[in-house]
DNA sequence: TAATCATGTTAACAGTGTCAACATAGGATG
DNA sequence: CATCCTATGTTGACACTGTTAACATGATTA
């Protein structure tokens, strides 16, 4: 048995990731983690200040890969420039519904992205992605409009996460409006987003 | 010094709401809000079943009071239905922007809604405040139409206090096109509602 | 008056993040 | 090659958490 592990960081990140999004990070503990790595409990505390900077790490591996995402939505060249748009809005959306604890980690206060530049960095820089389909789609548009109009798409989609994602809504046992209509959009989400953006 | 404390139930959930909205639900613990009572670390138990059903309780009067802030916006006469459903959104976005802590608590995954029904329902109810306006505001609109108008609106709404809460993006020091334009929105959220609502 | 029962307390458990002190080993320096 | 330094690991401890079990109190009610 080796006394130095090798690959610690990298290993307590990729496990902090699988743990994050199976359980929530809330319920994530580095004990846990650290024990998964077959390592010591403070082993951790090497490579990380505290639990918010793994967490961090965490998050961070959420955006590039929501920001990948968003990419390659908007990198298909056989698609319209209306089309990536729409693909993107939907990319965005399944990301929040399938990668659900790290997308409420991603969204989390627990974490002050102001402390984490690289973080802060790629999170602005997914933003920019959607800047840049929105100038394309909306040729001549002023700057101030442009992000206007991105916060708005923005907030569409985020928002759009945040209510199919909240369990006092589509709790399909119960039989509301409000539940009903979740259950509408998130089985089509292409057409409400056709709907909802009017582009 | 009395050994029963007479009020104990409501003096917890009241203590609870303020030191919630203080210090976020996540830095709270049962045992100071139990000290800030003078009260012993388990008397608690003989209220509440576990932490969360307290935070339920927290959840329950946030979404008591927005509704009522929703409900006031909605019954000022003076206004057009046009201006009631502007100041709805204002409304609904100035609580989420001022009572940052409890509105996070509201839609975080650490209370499971479908186990408290009072919640559930009340968070239901909120959203009926909006589908009441909107019905009014769209005469004639079918029932699946002004569903899916709600959560169009809602899901904006909801969406922009993410991203204004959000300090990835409104750092003011770091002078980004996204924080930029962040800025300009949260000055004048109501231009923003009614660029964005076209209505 | 006596019994019941809601409501309080104390003691304890397992689990948490974190820190200080110590151990090891691999690379740099003489 | 020998020696020291430093990055990386371990052990032990602290204060804190939610929660339960066992016991105490006192107001209501039979």
């Amino acid at each position: 048995m080796k006394y130095h592990h090798g690959n610690l960081k990298e290993e307590l990140i990729s496990s902090a990731c699988i743990v994050c999004e199976a359980d929530g990070h809330d319920r994530m503990s580095l004990r846990s983690i650290a024990k998964e790595a077959k390592v010591s409990q403070t082993a951790p505390y090497r490579h990380f200040k505290t639990k918010e900077s793994l967490l961090a790490e965490v998050s961070t591996r959420g955006f590039t890969e929501l920001k990948e995402i968003l990419q390659n939505a908007n990198a298909k060249k056989t698609l319209s420039t209306r089309d990536k748009f729409l693909e993107m809005g939907q990319a965005y959306i399944e990301f929040g519904l399938s990668k659900r604890n790290t997308y409420d980690l991603m969204h989390s206060p627990v974490i002050d992205k102001t402390q984490f530049p690289e973080l802060l960095n790629i999170a602005v820089g997914t933003f920019e992605e959607l800047v840049c389909v929105l100038a394309e789609l909306n040729p001549g548009i002023s700057a101030k409009d442009l992000d206007i109009k991105c916060i708005h798409h923005w907030a569409l989609v985020h928002g759009l996460v945040g209510l199919l994602r909240n369990e006092n809504l589509d709790a399909s046992e119960i039989d509301t409006p409000a539940g009903n209509a979740m259950g509408l959009v998130r089985s089509d989400i292409k057409s409400f987003l056709i709907s909802a953006l009017e582009v």
